[in-house]
RNA sequence: GGGCGCUUAGCUCAGUUGGUUAGAGCGCAGCCUUCACACGGCUGAGGCCGAGGGUUCGAGUCCCCCAGCGCCCA
C-alpha cells in the first residue's frame, strides 16, 4: 500500500468524542454525494439492491432499525470494493394502515359519494364525529400525511448513517410509482395474467374490503361444536352434523363425508333435508372432510370458509350466500327459488326472519334457540378453542363473500415458482423452506383489489349498454402513454364526462391496488422500468428484507417478475431476523414504544446502535440488549483514542512502505492481518457481516491492547531505524486496514479518524485486499509468542498488585527453541512494553518466572 | 398435522469440511489514580456443549431418537 501521506494531526482533537459525529458527517456526506449512484456504470459494474420501503404510516421500530443495518454494511462492502452501488430508499404509503392514520390524525372519513371540495382544510383538532369528505379530498389528506411522515423517516435514517442514494428516493404513491404499476398491470391484462371475476373472496366486514390469502392470520378463538340432526328424505332416520357456525344453516348446501367412510358410504348420492329451512340438499363425498372431526360429516355451507368454497367449486354446488358486505344477513333468502329447493317455504322464511339483519354472533343466538326449539340441536353444545381466520389488521373474523375483484393467476404458475424460489440465493439458506411452503400451501389465485381509497386505481372502465347493464367482460383499457390515470376521474377514448354513469356509457372501476400489487414492483419503480437505467440495475443484485414478509413482499415481487421479464428479481435475498425482548419473546408494543429508535441513537451513538444490530447473525432473531449498545460504544471510542494515539506515533515523518516491514513481530502481525482480511471479506461476499464485524472487533482489540503497546516504543527509537521503520510501517498499515474494515459497521467514527490522514471519504477507500500487504506477511508465530510472555508479565504485576509501569527485573522464559527464537528476536519490544530489564531463556516445559525488580527508592 | 430454526459459562452469543487441555463479550471478583483511552487498562474464577443411543482411533461438530423453546405453513 501506498502511504505518500505524512500525517499531520492538526485537525485531531485533543480529547476526541464520538458525540456528534453524526451530525458532523451526514451533511458532508451529503455535500460532496459520497453515495451518489454512478448512472452510467454498466450492468457488471453495479450492486443493486431493492431496499424495503417502509410503511410511512407505521411508527418505524427498533426492528427497523436492526435490518435496515444489516443492508446497509453490505451496501458499504460492495461500495468499498469498487460497485457501483445502486441504494434507492422508498416509502410504502398505499393502503390501510396510511387510511386509518388519517381517519383518526384528522377526523375525516372518506365517502367517494362526495364531489371534492378545493376549499376543504380539515379541522385543527380532530372531532369525535369523522367528517366525511371525499375521495378526492381524502387522498390529499394521505399524502399531506404521509410527506410529513417521510421526513421524519428520512431524518432516522441518515442518523442511522444509512448510505443511501438520497436522490433516488421514491414512494408507492408517487405519479411515477402509480404509473408502473398500471402499465404493469395492463401488461398482464394484456397477456392473460390477470383477470376479473365474480367470485367468493376472503372479506373483511369492518373494512369492507376483500383480503388476500397473504394477508390472513389464524387466531385461537373459543367456539363450539354445535350438533345438529338433519332428517333423511327418505324418512328412515337422521344424520348428526356438527358445526361450529350454526347460523349458516340457511346457506346450506350438502353434507359432505370422507369417500372411504364406511359410515357414511351408503347415504352418498341420498338428500336430507335441513332443519328449520326444510331445503333438500344432497350427501356427497369428498377427501377434504375429515373423518376425524366431529361426527365426520360435515354441512357445507356457502361459504363459511375456504374448504367450503374448495367443495363449491369442485362438486359444482349451488350458491346460496347469505351475508352481505357488512357482514349481516341479508334481508331475505330465495328459499322455493331454482336454486333453492324448499318444502317449506313459509316456515323457512319465518326462521330466517330471525336472523336477517343481524351479525353472525346474533344469528348463532337466535339460530341455537330455533334449533332448541325444534329438538334439532342435539345436547348441549361443546365449547372448544379453534383457529380462525382473520384478516392481520382487522378485529373480527373474516366472511367469504361474492364479489367481483381483480385476481393475478398465480396458481398456474406454483412449480415455475417453486423453481424460482430454487433459484435464489438465500441468506440464510434455510429461509427458502418458508418461501417453499407458502407456494405449495397456495389455495386460490392472488386477488389484488381492494374496495379501498388510497391506492393506485385499476386503470380500466367499463360500458354500460344500452339497458344499464355493465359489462365487466371487456374492461376499456387506458393508453399507455396517458398513464396514471384514475378512471373515476378521467375519461376513457373515445368517450365523455357526461356519459359516466349512464346507459350507453362507462363507469371506472371503483377499486385501487392491493399494497404488495404495487410494492411487488419496487426494482421497476425504483430502477425506472423502460429506461436506460433499468437495464443497469435489473435483476437486483440484493433483496434485504425480514422473514415475516416472504410470503408478502417477496413472494409477490418473484410472481411479477417471473410474469413480466422471465427471470427472478433478484438474486439474493438476505433475511434478517427478529427483535426479541430480552426475556426472550417477540418484541411487545410497550417496549417498542418506549425504546424509540431516535432515542436509541441520542442515547448511544449511532455507531453503537449499528454495532449491535451488526451483532445479530443473518436470520436469527436478536434480543434487544443496550448493553450490546455499550460494547459498541466503547468500540467505537477505542477506534477513536487508538487512531490518535497511532497515528501521533507516526507523526511528522513520512511512513514508510509495506518494504519497510521487516521485522518478524510485524510480519507476523501483517501475516495475520491478512489472514483478517481474507476472512472478513470471504464473509461478506457470502452476506454474513456478523462475522466479518467479530472478527475484525477481535483483532482490532489484541491490536490495541498488545500490538500497539508492543511496538509504540520501537516507533519512536531513531537508533535504529529500520526497526523504527518496519514499527512505523506496520502501525499504518494495521490502522488503515483496520479502519477499512469496521468502515461498514461504524461509519461515524471510521470516517472521523480516516480524515485525520486522508482527504477522501473512508468509505470510498478501497476495501482491504492481500495485495497491499505486498510481502510483507510472513506467519512465523512471533506475534503470539510475545502477547503470550507479555500476559505472563502482567499476571504477575497484577498478582503483586503493582502497576503495570512496575519494572521487571528479570523475566526467565522456559520454553522450546523455536518459541525462544521467535521471542529473542522479539526481546526489545517485550522489554519496552513490560518494562522488562533482562530476558533469560531455558529450554524446556513452557513456563514464565517473572521477577519484579525492587520499588525504586523514591 | 407438515416443515424450519434454536438448546454451549449467571446473561447474550461464537465455534466453517469431526482432530490435542471448549472461545468471546457482558456480568462478577481482584488489582492498576497508566503520560491514547477511568466512556479506561490488566488479571482471575465460571461450562460433564438439552437427554439418550449410534458411527469413529477421536464427536459441541456427523447419524438416529426424545424433550423444551421459537417461528413458518396447513
Amino acid at each position: 500500500m501506498e502511504n505518500p501521506t505524512t500525517p499531520s494531526l492538526g485537525s485531531v482533537p485533543e480529547k476526541p468524542t464520538i458525540d456528534g459525529l453524526e451530525a458532523a458527517w451526514v451533511p458532508r456526506w451529503n455535500e460532496k454525494n459520497v453515495y451518489g449512484f454512478d448512472a452510467t456504470a454498466t450492468r457488471d459494474q453495479v450492486f443493486s439492491i431493492d431496499t424495503p420501503p417502509p410503511t410511512v404510516s407505521g411508527s418505524l421500530h427498533i426492528g427497523h432499525v436492526f435490518s435496515y443495518t444489516h443492508a446497509d454494511a453490505i451496501a458499504r462492502f460492495q461500495r468499498m470494493r469498487g460497485r457501483k452501488v445502486f441504494y434507492p430508499m422508498g416509502w410504502d404509503d398505499n393502503g390501510l394502515p396510511t387510511e386509518r392514520r388519517v381517519e383518526n390524525f384528522f377526523g375525516v372519513r372518506c365517502d367517494p359519494s362526495l364531489p371534492y371540495d378545493p376549499s376543504f382544510e380539515p379541522p385543527a383538532k380532530p372531532g369525535d364525529q369523522k367528517i366525511s369528505i371525499s375521495r378526492k379530498n381524502f387522498v390529499e389528506l394521505c399524502q399531506r400525511l404521509t410527506a410529513t411522515d417521510e421526513e421524519v423517516f428520512k431524518e432516522l435514517w441518515q442518523r442511522l448513517g444509512l448510505s443511501v442514494d438520497w436522490k433516488l428516493e421514491y414512494s408507492t404513491i408517487s405519479a411515477h410509482a402509480q404509473e408502473v404499476s398500471q402499465r404493469a398491470f395492463l401488461n398482464m391484462l394484456q397477456r392473460g395474467e390477470v383477470y376479473s371475476s365474480e367470485a367468493p373472496t376472503l372479506w373483511d366486514v369492518d373494512f369492507r374490503t376483500a383480503v388476500s390469502q397473504a394477508e390472513l392470520e389464524d387466531r385461537e378463538r373459543p367456539g363450539a361444536y354445535h350438533r345438529v340432526r338433519f332428517e333423511r328424505s327418505d324418512g328412515i332416520g337422521g344424520i348428526d352434523i356438527e358445526t361450529t357456525r350454526p347460523e349458516l344453516l340457511p346457506s346450506c348446501v350438502a353434507l359432505v363425508a370422507h369417500p372411504d367412510d364406511a359410515r357414511y358410504q351408503p347415504l352418498f348420492g341420498t338428500t336430507v333435508r335441513t332443519p328449520l329451512f326444510q331445503v333438500e340438499v344432497p350427501v356427497v363425498a369428498h377427501e377434504l372432510a375429515d373423518p376425524e372431526k366431529g361426527s365426520g360429516i360435515a354441512m357445507i355451507c356457502t361459504f363459511g370458509d375456504t374448504t367450503d368454497v374448495t367443495w363449491w367449486r369442485e362438486l359444482r354446488l349451488p350458491t346460496r350466500a347469505l351475508i352481505g358486505r357488512d357482514g349481516r344477513f341479508l334481508p331475505s333468502a330465495d328459499f322455493g327459488g331454482d336454486q333453492w329447493p324448499c318444502a317449506d317455504v313459509a316456515a323457512a322464511n319465518e326462521n330466517y326472519a330471525q336472523l336477517a339483519g343481524k351479525s353472525a354472533n346474533q344469528a348463532r343466538t337466535a339460530i341455537v334457540e330455533l334449533l332448541t326449539t325444534s329438538g334439532a340441536l342435539i345436547g348441549e353444545p361443546r365449547p372448544i378453542t379453534h383457529p380462525v381466520k382473520f384478516y392481520e389488521k382487522g378485529d373480527r373474523p373474516l366472511e367469504i363473500v361474492t364479489s367481483r375483484q381483480w385476481f393475478v393467476a398465480t396458481m398456474p404458475h406454483r412449480e415455475a415458482l417453486l423453481a424460482r424460489g430454487e433459484e435464489l440465493n438465500w441468506h440464510p439458506d434455510f429461509m427458502k423452506h418458508r418461501f417453499k411452503s407458502w407456494v405449495e400451501g397456495l389455495n386460490g389465485d392472488w386477488c389484488i383489489s381492494r374496495q379501498r381509497y388510497f391506492g393506485v386505481p385499476f386503470p380500466v372502465w367499463y360500458r354500460i349498454d344500452g339497458d344499464g347493464i355493465i359489462n365487466f367482460d371487456e374492461p376499456i383499457v387506458a393508453e399507455a402513454a396517458s398513464l396514471p390515470i384514475d378512471p373515476s376521474s378521467d375519461c376513457p377514448p373515445g368517450f365523455a364526462e357526461p356519459q359516466r354513469g349512464q346507459a350507453g356509457g362507462f363507469i371506472g372501476d371503483p377499486d385501487v391496488m392491493d399494497t404488495w400489487a404495487t410494492s411487488s414492483l419496487t426494482p421497476q419503480i425504483a430502477g425506472h422500468w423502460g429506461t436506460d437505467l433499468f437495464e443497469r440495475v435489473f435483476p437486483m443484485d440484493l433483496r434485504p428484507q425480514a422473514h415475516e414478509i416472504i410470503r408478502t413482499w417477496l413472494f409477490s415481487t418473484v410472481v411479477r417478475s417471473h410474469l413480466e421479464f422471465n427471470s427472478l428479481p433478484f438474486t439474493n435475498a438476505a433475511i434478517s431476523g427478529w427483535i426479541l425482548d430480552p426475556d426472550r419473546k417477540k418484541m411487545s408494543k410497550s417496549v417498542g414504544n418506549v425504546v424509540t429508535p431516535m432515542g436509541l441513537l441520542d442515547t448511544h451513538g449511532s455507531d453503537a446502535v449499528r454495532y449491535w444490530a451488526a451483532s445479530g447473525r443473518p436470520g436469527t432473531d436478536t434480543a434487544f440488549d443496550e448493553a450490546q449498545m455499550k460494547i459498541g460504544r466503547r468500540l467505537a471510542i477505542k477506534v477513536l483514542n487508538a487512531s490518535k494515539f497511532a497515528l501521533g506515533r507516526l507523526e511528522g515523518a513520512p511512513i514508510p512502505g509495506v518494504d519497510a516491514i521487516t521485522q518478524p513481530l510485524d510480519r507476523d502481525m501483517v501475516a495475520a492481518l491478512g489472514q483478517l482480511i481474507d476472512e472478513t471479506t470471504k464473509a461478506f461476499e457470502q452476506y454474513d457481516y456478523a462475522r466479518a464485524l467479530e472478527r475484525t472487533e477481535q483483532f482490532f482489540w489484541a491490536f490495541c491492547d498488545d500490538y500497539i503497546e508492543l511496538v509504540k516504543i520501537r516507533a519512536y527509537r531513531t537508533e535504529s531505524p529500520a526497526e523504527t521503520a518496519s514499527a512505523r510501517a506496520s502501525l499504518a498499515l494495521a490502522l488503515s486496514v483496520l479502519q477499512r474494515l469496521l468502515a461498514p459497521f461504524l461509519p461515524f467514527v471510521t470516517e472521523e479518524v480516516w480524515s485525520w490522514w486522508h482527504a477522501d471519504s473512508v468509505h470510498l477507500a478501497e476495501w482491504p485486499t492481500r495485495d497491499e500487504l505486498g510481502t510483507a506477511g510472513d506467519p512465523n508465530g512471533s506475534y503470539e509468542a510475545v502477547r503470550d510472555a507479555l500476559a505472563a508479565v502482567r499476571r504477575e504485576k497484577t498478582t503483586s498488585k503493582v502497576s503495570m509501569r512496575a519494572e521487571v527485573e528479570l523475566v526467565t522464559v522456559t520454553n522450546d527453541a523455536a518459541t525462544i527464537e521467535r521471542l529473542r528476536r522479539a526481546e526489545e519490544d517485550l522489554k519496552d512494553a513490560g518494562a522488562v530489564r533482562t530476558v533469560a531463556y531455558v529450554e524446556g516445559a513452557a513456563n514464565y518466572v517473572v521477577t519484579l525488580a525492587p520499588p525504586a527508592e523514591s
